[in-house]
DNA sequence: CAGGATCCTTTACGATACTG
DNA sequence: CAGTATCGTAAAGGATCCTG
């Protein structure tokens, strides 16, 4: 309810925070992070093939997550005039530059489980 | 008579999302990565530090927020006998093994805002 | 096939007030 | 100081059915 009694020049740290707010504003949700490292790999799917290999996620989801990432640049979204249409989802060279930051997410989870058999 | 040709052990890609599920798990909601980010800078600080610290965050979320990282090992809380009791809380070794993807995340938006701002 | 529309449950989060 | 209790809102997510 109180807001800001004195604006201070944004500080170093004030910065990092709002890059990381920043960063998880655009990887919020619970689906975006396994789209992307998805299509990291697979370079360009359809719907469906996100569909079978996302665990779990459902086409709802899977649709808004899409929008909201292609809003965003990360991914494509290409329309093709086939018998029933099929659509592919590919992702952009700008969504390729969070390759480290899924990766950093990756590797630390990976020597999570290890941590936590070796307890 | 063949049987599945392919129930593939779980694949790579599957580890990496299970991993990326736990990372996630671990650090889901608004502030975890905020109040890690402030720990591993001010390595240890009482819950009135982190209150002021962390823009926007009250005392519910905080404090659910540092209970949730310590149950995970990330970070550590200290009662001190003082007259009225003062708490303390440091990041863990484990913790800081954290700070990759902290900073991956911090300088992806860091650039992010560059990115916007130059379109 | 690729989604949109709808309904519903659950969780997240925030504000305020109170306590040892 | 360091929280907890309570209440209320809003967003996230899931299930199911429907359509061009």
């Amino acid at each position: 309810m109180k807001k800001e009694a004195h604006i201070n020049a944004t500080p170093v740290c004030k910065v990092r925070m709002q890059a990381i707010s920043d960063t998880m504003s655009l990887l919020s949700g619970k689906w975006k992070f396994h789209i992307l490292g998805t299509l990291i790999e697979g370079n360009t799917l359809g719907f469906m093939d996100l569909l079978r290999e996302i665990n779990g996620i459902g086409t709802k989801m899977l649709s808004k997550e899409l929008r909201d990432l292609e809003m965003n640049n990360l991914i494509t979204r290409t329309v093709h005039n086939t018998k029933p249409v099929t659509v592919s989802y590919s992702i952009t060279e700008y969504g390729k530059t969070l390759a480290p930051v899924i990766d950093e997410m990756a590797n630390w989870g990976i020597n999570y489980r290890k941590a936590i058999y070796t307890l």
